[in-house]
DNA sequence: ATGAAAGCGCTAACAG
DNA sequence: CTGTTAGCGCTTTCAT
């Protein structure tokens, strides 16, 4: 077996070193209290100059924490998760901690996910980012008072904590966005609607349209699945069977990216013929061309606040679930125009990180 | 501690129930030959019913595998890593091994990563994804006879498993294209010199030049770095400084958007006035507009190739090094025209799968 | 073919 | 303050 390896220095090793029983090491690498000064800087010493480095499985075994965080993540594949990780990522190594990660798509039943993540023990905590069921779990987890936290994805029982972003504002902002600049006739691509943020985003679209007396219109839906094939595909479908909108508001920026694309393939510009918005702010907005105007999800920050939170949670279980909802912001780049733009005059390009309008916005309703 | 979570069913459990030792209990669940079939069954349906569900850390603790492999990467932010992640995760998901993901960028020093994934023993391989200074601790690896492979990074000491691409090839071929197309003043944006893919893709563009007369102009040498700003950055100010070339090669996609946004920026058109051409093929590359002919590695495959090769190391240790270098392929896409073109009419699309031209290139000179 | 027993490296009472 | 002693859950000899 591979452990035939040249035995590790074990805190035995350190603990002869340095002439103390090896309880005593251990409590030394662990931070306790009560340790003569002199003792502790021996030990210290000797693990240092060993190379000593601890032993994560026996540690868990042995009741202590993995210093491992589990990241359920559906995919590796839409520029969204990857900025998220950042996030995360950045949070755990301040915290020592390390990342253990678990595609969802490869499931091979919802047990599994759970089984990996608490059965087998080894992490001190989960991050589900955008789980597509997570009922499924969430009470296994919650029974096992197992510390999670959702990231963008709100628990049916709100009995979770979660880090998600003002999804109705933001959609709110963006069709206001788009009939300030003139639009009334404004299609809306609509995300993968079992996700909560997929739902939240068509509300706030349709509130925008109720203050502004424009009347919903049922045709104007289209139906997507937050990627870009599907959006292209029905966006394409769509302009061939109705009188063209002078705007289209996808649910995330990669339907965005497949509207563009249909838009073009019909022989059409954006913005000149047909303003479009996104929705997340992907790294990717603003290296298409034109440039999307769209509405900024802080991803890297939604990692890092989570990941915050669910240590703090890790520290004292004790702790209820809490609710941390990110502002979106309004990005101006260059996919929206007038209405009646004659062409080229559309908005200049903010710079990324200050094109934001912070605007006040009606409470959304509960 | 954590560990006060209710007792999960273990091995012991599993014995008691099927009226065995727990030692015969780990036989059959290891897949031990020598086992009566009546209790084969007797156990597994013990098991089965008690839900049981292995405990890696005891596991591995007490010699076994811990089914875990490490992935160490720069970061997630270039829409390629992912790729290969992905590629890597299907063939691990197939063995049942997870995933840990150890991001680079945070390093605290080199120890910490070969600290990080042997020391602690907690995975039995490690994937290391273009690493930027691997001597540091291969040699560590390779004295432990720890198994790894190297994703798109060669082991100057050739003595690593390695999966890589035909990267001097793929610049032969890009470079060769654009000649084809009646360019003869083509720059070259390098990517970061100090991984081989960037000097090897130098090269192919010079033996391209050379095979076909076209002098090397070291000012036609654009320094980068493999990441959008830097080419945005070298690429404006060489149009500033110098005429200007009739096509470009970058020496990855994300340097050719650089690329593209200089042009653009400089009031030129691509590809009009000036051809551009990628080497990866990244999910943006055909998102971009114009859409970007570029060389595709075949991302996800070398993932693939890579986990498969180190599960095969893994199984058996004494098998020696291998070096797997996949194929590149031209994609043909819209960012590239002739060389006097009059404007828009460049090629057209080829279907993402389809797009390659396949053809013969002397081989790369040893 | 299967049981008994010795760890793997570490944490956490329990005694001093 | 520090040493002693149980395990944590599992693999692996070594017997039988």
């Amino acid at each position: 077996m591979r452990n035939k390896r040249p035995r590790n220095v074990t805190i035995v090793d350190v603990a002869r070193a340095s002439g103390v029983s090896y309880s005593t090491v251990s409590r030394v690498l662990n931070g306790f209290e009560f340790i003569k000064e002199s003792t502790r800087q021996r030990v210290l010493e000797a693990a240092e100059k060993l190379g000593y480095v601890a032993n994560l499985q026996a540690r868990s075994l042995a009741g202590g924490r993995s210093q491992i965080i589990g990241l359920l993540v559906p995919g590796l594949d839409n520029g969204y998760i990857g900025e998220i990780i950042r996030g995360v990522d950045v949070e755990l190594a301040r915290a020592n901690y390390d990342l253990m990660m678990y595609t969802t798509h490869r499931s091979r039943g919802k047990e599994s996910i759970y089984v990996n993540a608490i059965a087998n023990g080894l992490s001190d905590g989960l991050l589900l980012i955008v789980p597509l069921v997570p009922a499924a779990y969430l009470n296994a987890l919650r029974q096992e008072n197992f510390p999670y936290v959702l990231i963008d994805q709100s628990d049916a029982a709100k009995q979770s904590s979660v880090v998600d972003t003002t999804n109705w504002q933001g959609a709110y902002e963006a069709t206001r966005y788009l009939i300030e600049l003139g639009h009334q006739r404004i299609a809306f691509v609509t995300g993968l609607m079992e996700l909560s943020s997929a739902s939240e985003r068509l509300e706030g679209y349709k509130a925008a349209l109720g203050d502004h007396n424009i009347p919903f219109q049922d045709e104007l839906i289209i139906e997507g699945d937050y990627w870009q094939p599907e959006a292209y595909k029905k966006t394409f479908a769509f302009l061939e069977q109705y009188p063209a909108p002078t705007a289209i508001f996808a649910s995330n920026d990669l339907s965005a990216f497949g509207v563009m694309e249909a838009i073009r393939d019909h022989g059409l510009r954006t913005p000149e013929d047909i303003s479009v918005i996104g929705f997340d702010d992907i790294p990717q907005a603003s290296i298409v061309y034109p440039r999307l105007t769209t509405i900024r999800q802080p991803l890297e920050q939604m990692g890092r606040v989570a990941a915050k939170l669910l240590l703090e949670q890790i520290e004292n279980p004790e702790q209820p679930a809490r609710r941390i909802t990110l502002a979106t912001q309004l990005v101006i780049r260059d996919s929206c125009g007038p209405r009646q733009a004659k062409g080229g005059q559309h908005r200049k390009t903010l710079k990324k990180t200050g094109g934001s309008l912070l605007r006040t916005f009606p409470a959304k309703p509960e």
